[in-house]
DNA sequence: CGACGTTTGCATACGCAAACGTCGGTGCGGTATT
């Protein structure tokens, strides 16, 4: 780019963001991505919450004319975004979604359709139909944002299929350049967020991962009445408030109410309450009038509050992305804060029954057919009621179809078979990809115990494993404290009961230096994989079919079991 | 996969263990019922 048009874009976004929302300075990062959405590239952005990512798309969407499409994983968030808009004369912002009158969304529809709506926010599900499409296509949106966009990969498979088919929306809407905005994503989320919506050769915009006001803990368990115990007596001691995240509803009133009984303000929060209870909980918390909540993953977007001190597991989480983004709501002051992991290897089991679940073979094989019985294009409702199957059973099938290359999604936005392949074939295909798509959740599990188990410092595991390296000793996670603790008394000071005991930190492998992070491999069994990071006498793979997977130098070297491969670098 | 609740099986057992069954997380949207 020219040194000129940056000047102007940057002085055109400045100007946007003191004129339009009276902020007198951006932040490196946020003129970084601004300017890269101006110049019409798309743009990942990965900064922690609190480092303004809003305002990405805020300001450049002014600068760009035609409106703004914003979609938002949650209808809450959706509001919390559009009041967060500057009111005064400013920007008009309005919300498509099921939870408003039809009155109001006409009236958004019509703002939008007169140009008075600069951003219009929406779920991914309501781009999943015709008519919103065909509207948006007709305003012609000059950028499309998506927020929270972690969610691609984390909801996409299964829970929210439609978030697999905004690429196909995008497209639809006039290919403007894509925004995806989330505060956490390993470089292979980044990836897959970035495949999956049809983003190309985008801009990266990744801020530091590292909260060094966070001290980071693992207490490993055998018996699970200890970590129980462990869990309330921990929250009932750290200074308050705090997050308590359980793995299940029943877990997490049990933990509440235990708090409740020492006398602490706590409450339960999970999907299963009453609407009215989640927002009185939620408000209590914000407003300081709740000291610990206890919840299950339900908890989280949208809770911006800056001094909660501690977070504690009760149980395993799925990933360490969702383990970050979940601890990463504590010390947001800046100010000393607690990340708790309570262990116990058994806890691993309903994580993985999670992940063990895809669609099954009948499903997709009854997908499959209906589309190639067809000969021409089928739409999702249609194929849903040939099919008889609820919707987000088929467009899950569909998706994973469409990944398996037997079928594909044409500008209309419906699905036709490829030519060439049975629908036996492609269900098989389909089947194929379902179960990769299990061994690469049920490695990221592995990544969660390797973390629980790690010997070393845990602020260079979490760290290593969103791509960022770091030298220990950290200083603020139990490992390092350990060790300090061990070289100034030598004979014992051991560990409480319970904690993950420390071992000496290996000495770097030599082997290792063949090894840099980021190297494209090949195993002889498991294909082509990434090099994630190297620990000691050990490296960590991300093979494209089978996960991640960790493997010794030794074994390495003794059966050349990895070949560096040099083609395709990048 | 594992926790927990219920049933079954035993039979010197008014109770206990093993066997069996069920359930488990995230939210959108739209429809049916008050």
């Amino acid at each position: 780019m020219i040194g000129k048009d940056a000047e102007d874009a940057a002085g055109l976004l400045a100007r946007t963001a003191a004129d339009v929302f009276g902020w007198d300075t951006l932040r490196p990062g946020q003129l970084t991505a601004m300017e890269a959405v101006l110049a019409g590239r798309d743009t990942l952005v990965v900064m922690p919450t609190g480092a303004g990512k809003s305002a990405v798309y805020q300001v450049a969407g002014v600068a760009l004319p035609g409106p703004t499409v914003v979609v938002s994983p949650l209808i809450a968030l959706q509001r919390d975004q559009i009041a967060g808009l500057p009111d005064h004369g400013g920007p008009a912002a309005v919300a498509v979604n099921s939870a408003q009158g039809s009155g109001e969304t006409a009236a958004a529809w019509e703002a939008v359709r007169h140009g008075d709506a600069e951003y219009l926010f929406l779920s991914p599900e309501q781009l999943a139909k015709d008519e919103v499409v065909e509207r948006l296509a007709r305003a012609a949106p000059s950028l499309f944002v998506v927020d929270e966009a972690q969610c691609v990969a984390a909801w996409g498979h299964d829970f929210r299929p439609d978030y697999l088919r905004l690429a196909p929306a995008v497209r639809r809407v006039g290919r403007p350049p894509v925004l995806a905005l989330t505060a956490t994503a390993a470089p292979p989320v980044r990836e897959e967020i970035a495949r999956r919506l049809g983003m190309e050769d985008p801009v990266l915009v990744a801020a530091g991962f590292d909260r060094p006001n966070i001290t980071l803990e693992v207490r490993r368990f055998t018996e699970d009445a200890d970590k129980r115990r462990a869990v309330v007596e921990r929250a009932a001691a750290e200074p308050k408030p705090g997050i308590v995240y359980a793995a299940t509803r029943r877990d997490a009133e049990g933990y509440a109410a235990e708090l409740a009984g020492l006398g602490l303000s706590a409450a339960a929060y999970h999907a299963g309450l009453p609407a009215g209870e989640r927002s009185r909980v939620h408000e209590a918390f914000l407003a300081g009038r709740a000291d610990v909540v206890v919840a299950t993953s339900a908890f989280g977007m949208g809770i911006d509050k800056e001094d909660v001190r501690f977070v504690l597991h009760a149980s395993l989480p799925g990933s360490l992305d969702a383990y970050y983004q979940e601890i990463g709501r504590a010390g947001r002051d800046g100010e000393p804060a607690l990340a708790v992991l309570h262990y116990r290897p058994e806890d691993s089991g309903l994580q993985r029954l999670f992940a063990a679940r895809t669609p099954d073979e009948e499903t997709l094989g009854e997908v499959a057919e209906a589309v190639h019985d067809r000969e021409g294009p089928v739409g999702l409702d249609e194929l849903g009621a040939e099919t008889d199957l609820p919707r987000r059973r088929v467009t899950a099938a569909t998706n994973l179809l469409e990944q398996a290359g037997a079928v594909r999604t044409d500008d209309d936005g419906e699905v036709r078979a490829l030519p060439g392949m049975t629908a036996d074939d492609a269900a098989e295909r389909a089947a194929g990809a379902a179960e990769a798509r299990r061994r690469l959740e049920e490695s990221r599990l592995d990544m969660v115990r390797a973390y629980a188990e790690t010997p070393g410092c845990r602020r260079r595991f979490l760290l290593g494993y969103f791509g960022e390296a770091y030298e220990p000793p950290c200083g603020r996670c139990d490992a390092c404290r350990a060790d300090s603790a061990d070289s100034a008394d030598p004979a014992g000071g051991t560990a409480a009961e319970g904690v993950t005991a420390p071992g000496d930190a290996p000495p770097a492998h030599p082997a290792a230096a063949s090894y840099p992070t980021g190297t494209r491999v090949r195993h002889r069994e498991w294909g082509d994989g990434t090099v994630m990071s190297e620990e000691g006498d050990r490296i960590t793979v991300l093979f494209d079919s089978m996960g991640y997977r960790t493997l010794s130098l030794a074994a390495i070297a003794d059966h050349g079991l990895l070949t560096v491969r040099t083609d395709s670098a990048g």
